[in-house]
RNA sequence: GUCCCCAUCGUCUAGCUCGGCCUAGGACAUCGGCCUUUCACGUCGGUAACACGGGUUCGAAUCCCGUUGGGGACGCCA
């Protein structure tokens, strides 16, 4: 941990400690905007060096299909995302789906749906491992052929047992490399191919974020490369896909940490150099274990279903792990400018959907409501207040005002469709303690007043209304709220809304009086 | 069990690299004042943290060691 900067240390191992302490001291200043990768001296920043692709920075976001994209996933696609904008590199889409019995074609659509929902544009892809067998085939008969892997003919059963046993003797649950030494192959079991991973020695990874991770290779194990079915595994695949592909930097997950090790191998079994490493931590639910479904929502899609906006979103998961000085609240060309991989955090964090509905509250407010127009009508359509041709029909200058009105109270887009709700609707259902409380005998007469005040008024626009409403109060010797309470509850439903001489105006003369006709016919039924 | 990672307010974090600028800053949440026709927004203020124990040092949130706590990984899952 002593390098924490170690994208540059990296490829440093050959490397004097003089040579380290000089760099440290003369290049590593981290002053915030600073761009190290590219100050580094070339001759030690070869990444991938005889790879068909040239130096640029190329990164991957590798989900696999087996869920929906979820807030985690979201996250590291965002840090990708925004590493290579900054670096101008370019971003890959890949599906991980070599798991076929967990992975489904509709997870994959969902998890497309959700990175064009977020706006995280990819450059290439998305690539899907099950059209790769051909290239995962030869990688996997290179290795047979160098000696670097061998044919295990042990079964499931075995191995499950050898597993119980290591671990019942506390020791760690690696294969014991049986078939390693095995000459003659048994007749009629179809083999598996493991890895021969090297005995001693120790591996390190270099972390961009954890920093140098030693590993001790004598607790790696001979894993399986590919499956008595031919289909090829996890740990392998990933290596052979980041070579074909010429990833520069695996930006990822810290549950893949200990795979780093395995995979480095493989790496170092094909002559080929290892990327560049950076673990991201985990998000947490709010009891600190990993977030899960029991945690509440974790879907991408079911935060666009709540009315989040995606760029709320990312701005949040954004500052699960990273920080800029004090600033919360940043547009994605800021992130872009300011981000960089040094200045992530080691930490895991907890999600805390209460900072995400602020936040989302925040864009909300500082959106213009033009465009918040097309956003919110699908909630307006789902909420049943309008129907799916609403838009052609609808003054959009007035909604806008509507929106307008709206957008410093509104934290979701469902909240602000709600109450879009009243502006819109024909009429209101009038909320019962709101009613009880407002429309009764005593308010009877201010709301007769302000109803025929409205239809006679000649200016219907919102300083009309104040106008007629200080006339009244004048008449009547009240304070506003009196007069004002019980005309909110009959045009909104309820006790809460924008002022009441806009929403009076918004909501236009005619539905004005038949909402306040009717609260009347309430207000006198409840006399008699 | 073994290996790996992590540790500042309830939560996200700044500060740690280069020890003194820290009686630890910001944000969410929370509590109170103000504003106000309600709610909200806004605004002003409050409560609230360096996990613990040892070192090193004139001086430690910051460096070292240990402990504890949390997380992750150990699969013919990814």
């Amino acid at each position: 941990m002593f390098i924490r900067s170690s994208a540059f240390a990296a490829s440093v191992l050959i490397i004097t400690t003089d040579i380290i302490n000089y760099l440290k001291k003369n290049t590593l200043k981290p002053t915030i905007n600073n761009d190290k990768i590219n100050k580094r001296p070339q001759n030690i920043y070869k990444i991938c060096k005889e790879d068909r692709l040239t130096h640029q920075i190329r990164v991957r976001f590798a989900p696999s299909p087996t869920g929906y994209l979820h807030i985690g996933g979201a996250r590291t696609a965002l840090f990708n995302y925004l590493f290579t904008r900054k670096k101008g590199g370019v971003f890959i889409l890949r599906i991980e789906d070599t798991d076929r019995t967990r992975s489904t074609d509709e997870y994959i659509e969902a998890i497309i749906d959700g990175m064009k929902w977020l706006g995280l544009r990819w450059d290439e892809g998305p690539y899907r491992q099950t059209d790769r067998a051909d290239v995962y085939n030869s990688y996997v008969q290179r290795m047979l052929e160098d000696g670097k892997a061998y044919y295990c003919y042990c079964s499931p059963d075995e191995l499950e047992e050898k597993r119980k046993r290591a671990i019942a003797n506390g020791k760690p649950p690696k294969y014991d490399g049986t078939c390693r030494r095995l000459k003659e192959p048994p007749a009629y079991i179809k083999p598996t191919v493991r890895f021969k991973m090297p005995a001693t020695g120790e591996t390190v990874v270099d972390d961009v974020v954890k920093g140098m991770v030693h590993f001790d290779n004598s607790t790696l194990d001979d894993f399986i490369i590919l499956r008595s079915d031919g289909t090829p595994t996890y740990n392998f695949v990933v290596v052979a896909d980041d070579i074909d592909m010429g990833i520069t930097h695996i930006i990822r997950g810290d549950d893949h940490l200990n795979n780093t090790p395995k995979q480095i191998q493989i790496y170092e079994a094909f002559g080929k150099k290892p990327p560049i490493f950076a673990h991201l931590s985990m998000i947490l639910g709010s009891d600190k274990s990993r977030l899960s479904k029991r945690h509440g929502a974790t879907s991408v899609q079911a935060y666009r279903d709540m009315g989040y906006l995606p760029e709320a979103l990312l701005n949040y998961l954004v500052r699960l792990g990273w920080s800029y000085g004090d600033q919360e609240v940043f547009s994605m060309d800021e992130l872009i400018d300011k981000f960089s991989l040094e200045s992530v955090g080691r930490a895991s964090a907890v999600f805390n959907p209460e900072k995400l509905l602020w936040m989302n509250g925040e864009y909300i407010k500082s959106a213009r409501a033009e465009d918040l127009i097309d956003k919110v009508l699908p909630f307006l359509v789902s909420g049943g207040v309008v129907s799916a041709d609403y838009r052609q029909s609808v003054d959009s200058v007035w909604l806008s005002r509507a929106i307008t009105t709206l957008q410093e109270r509104s934290r979701t887009l469902v909240e602000l469709a709600r109450s879009l709700g009243y502006y819109i609707a024909g009429d209101v259902e009038i909320d019962e303690k709101a009613c009880k409380k407002f429309i009764n005998p005593a308010t009877l007469d201010y709301l007769v007043a302000v109803r025929d005040g409205l239809s006679a008024l000649e200016v219907f626009t919102a300083s009309g209304v104040e106008a007629l409403f200080m006339s009244l109060l004048e008449k009547f010797g009240v304070q506003l709220g009196k007069v004002a309470q019980p005309v909110r509850v009959a045009l909104t439903g309820n006790t809460v809304s924008p002022g009441i001489f806009e929403v009076i105006e918004l909501i236009g003369r005619d539905k004005c009086l038949s909402r306040i006709g009717r609260a009347i016919g309430i207000a006198s039924l409840s006399a008699g």
